[in-house]
RNA sequence: GCCCUGAUAGUUAAAUGGUAUAACAGAUCCAUGGUAAGGAUCAGUUUCCAGUUCAAUUCUGGGUCAGGGCACCA
């Protein structure tokens, strides 16, 4: 006799056990033609369950999460179910649903081509026509495990292995073909619709370990509706139109090339944005009572030796070797030296905290296979900066820093940041009490700050936990970019220390901290967040000022003189070419102002302004246009 | 580093076992123009190194780099 409580409160008598779709029924027939899958008590289930006992029941549609995350783990049934059909042979592993879709591994020796994605397609759709009931049926672990050992689904069998005792070994079928799947799917496969796209191949290694062999991933995407699915593909469109690296040769900004993998070549206008930002971050951070120094690119191994980055970070670092037999490394992090310049003259308590910011420019050899465009480099530049205080500074320094980095990011228009905390890695130095503190006081200090924030055990770096500081851009996609690292190891590895009040010396506690973390990786950010539309401030090249004909050439290098003089960055185009020809190439380019100069503003001593994206015309004096742009044009400081 | 796919004027693309095709950009000339392409005339050791072949940009092998992933990470 159980008693079904619903959502709204409502509750619904049975006089016997029933499953989902009954209760979807008794609610209303529009609910049962839409149920997909319910959940019982917090626990999702298939709508086939039967509901014994008085429960708590939700029903969802393809219009909840929770309907379209389950239409996505059924396409991945699906495809494996396909695949299997097609290339007899082929053993399945995992298929997950994942953000917009789903993928499934697969063991396979010939690599699946385009084309045969698109059979698989094809095979899907006759699957989802052929509307095959699902079936669910618990089974002891040793026949599982031997059932398909024997059918020679190795790796099927590693998995039931790794389940926990306590879990039941759920196996669904439809029709002959069957996969162990811990559920809940939908009724038939005629449920999914028809809303799906294979969307590319990929390699995988077996469990994410690189030491595994390597399977291939097939990833998809499924919605409710051909609209979203249409939407979906819209989106990943617009996502590649503002690509940085394709952004970034149109706009004439830097390039890449084949002597130096992973090293940018700044061109004049790349490099002109990139200097704005780093004066930007100057004056913000002199503000902010950081003093700026530069260290030494090369440094002898035995610095590195000191500091553990040797033996730790080895891997990750380019060496050199004189014609004398010494052994250097190109510094892929600017700590050590800045603990030298530290270490340079007695400290005093009194002169902490010290904090000493520098652009660095470190070289880190990266794997091949992680090099993207400026968002993952071999060569970069960190707005880095260190902080020596005292255990007690520590809480206090960290949310100022946080505090800069969120000012520094609104000024930019990130405005949405989250924080992850990272913890001791498996390769570190230093012992656990010092570890135990450290971890404490950057805890605390982000609990502080009110963000939200989430917890990454075993990422932090190998002298420190840390925190990142992640923002999320204008179509939704997170970037990890600042970092704040609470450091009790190098210090003392590098024999820094300060006279305290009481005349001992002491071993100061060190801050890392980047707000932008990498330069260039925030110049790509910044591109791909405003699809080249930089704000006028950082805009590289700010106006253009464009003669109506030839015959108005002469005013328009004088209006562009006068705006160069006031510190605005503006070209003149004297080519031979048309008004409308003029205006296209340079909006294409994304120049913020075209200035637009003829006879009429030859003769009332004035510009038109063209805003980029807006063909309305704005008329002002040269003295009022001026003024007005060139304020703008600075950061705002 | 690993898996898959690629590499052709400055850019984006097309084609072919036998002289490589176009658009745009660039240069020159004509048109002197009012808010997103006015018209005409001029350019590649087809990524590198081998091999097969009378002949390779095309077929085969290798290198390098790039793209999509995995692993790694700012």
């Amino acid at each position: 006799m159980p008693n079904i409580k619903l959502p709204d409160g409502n509750q619904i008598s049975f006089s016997k056990a029933v499953n989902g779709s009954q209760i979807a029924e008794k609610i209303s027939s529009s609910l049962s033609k839409q149920a997909l899958i319910m959940e019982v008590d917090g626990q999702l289930k298939d709508l086939s369950f039967l509901v014994e006992k008085d429960s708590t029941v939700k029903i969802f549609t393809s219009k909840n999460l929770e309907g379209v995350e389950t239409i996505r783990h059924d396409t991945a049934h699906i495809l494996a179910m396909a695949v299997q059909e097609l290339f007899p042979g082929t053993q399945v592993t995992i298929g997950p649903v994942i953000e917009n879709g789903f993928y499934y591994d697969f063991a396979r020796k010939e690599p699946f081509t385009e084309d045969d994605l698109r059979k698989i397609e094809k095979q899907m759709l006759e699957i989802v026509d052929r509307d095959e009931i699902t079936k669910r049926e618990v089974w002891d672990r040793e026949k599982a495990i031997k059932h398909f050992q024997k059918k020679g689904e190795i790796y099927k069998a590693q998995i039931i292995e790794t389940i926990p005792e306590n879990e039941e070994i759920s196996i669904y079928f439809h029709g002959d073909w069957h996969d162990l799947c811990r559920g809940p799917h939908l009724s038939s496969t005629g449920k999914i619709g028809k809303y799906f796209k294979l969307m590319k191949v990929a390699g995988a290694y077996w469990r994410g370990d690189s030491n595994n062999e390597m399977l291939q991933r097939i990833y998809g995407t499924a919605w409710p509706s051909k609209k979203e699915l249409d939407q979906y593909l819209k989106r990943l469109e617009e996502a590649e139109k503002r690509d940085h690296r394709k952004l970034g040769k149109e706009m004439d900004l830097f390039h890449f090339r084949e002597e130096s993998p992973g090293s940018v070549f700044w061109h004049h206008k790349g490099w002109k944005l990139f200097q704005k930002l780093v004066f930007y971050m100057r004056e913000k951070q002199n503000h902010a009572g950081y003093d700026e120094i530069n260290t030494p690119e090369i440094l002898d191994r035995s610095l590195w030796e000191k500091s553990g980055h040797w033996e730790k970070f080895g891997d990750n670092m380019y060496t050199s070797t004189t014609p004398d037999e010494k052994v250097f490394a190109i510094k892929p992090m600017n700590c050590p030296g800045c603990v030298q310049v530290f270490n340079q003259g007695l400290k005093s308590y009194r002169d902490l905290p010290l904090k000493m910011s520098e652009f660095g420019k470190v070289h880190r050899y990266e794997p091949s296979g992680a090099l993207h465009g400026l968002l993952r480099v071999r060569a970069f530049t960190q707005d880095d900066a260190h902080i020596f205080c005292t255990d007690e500074q520590i809480t206090e320094e960290c949310l100022s820093v946080t505090k800069l980095i969120l000012d520094i990011y609104k000024d930019l228009g990130f405005e949405n940041i989250i924080l992850k905390y990272s913890d001791r890695p498996k390769v570190r130095v230093g012992e656990d009490d010092v570890w135990d503190k450290s971890e404490e006081a950057l805890l605390k200090a982000m609990k502080k700050t009110g963000l939200e924030y989430s917890i990454n055990n075993g990422e932090g770096a190998f002298y420190g936990p840390k925190i990142e500081f992640v923002l999320r851009d204008a179509i939704g996609r997170d970037w990890q970019c600042g970092t704040l690292q609470v450091d009790l190891n190098l210090p003392g590895r590098l024999g820094a220390s300060y006279v305290d009040k009481d005349g001992t010396k002491k071993v100061p506690v060190m801050l890392h901290r980047a707000l932008f973390g990498s330069l260039e990786r925030f110049i790509g950010i910044l591109i791909e967040h405003y699809s080249g539309k930089l704000p006028f401030w950082i805009s590289p090249l700010q106006t253009m000022v464009i003669p109506v004909s030839d015959e108005f050439d002469d005013y328009a290098k004088i209006v562009n003189k006068e705006l160069k003089g006031v510190g605005i960055l503006s070209e003149v185009d004297l080519k031979n070419h048309n008004l409308n020809y003029k205006i296209r190439e340079h909006s294409l380019k994304k120049i913020p102002l075209l200035l637009i100069c003829g006879k009429k503003e030859v003769d009332s001593n004035t510009v038109t302004i063209r805003r980029l994206d807006s063909n309305k015309q704005e008329n002002m004096q040269l003295k009022e246009f001026k003024n007005k742009f060139s304020l703008l044009s600075k950061a705002p400081i």
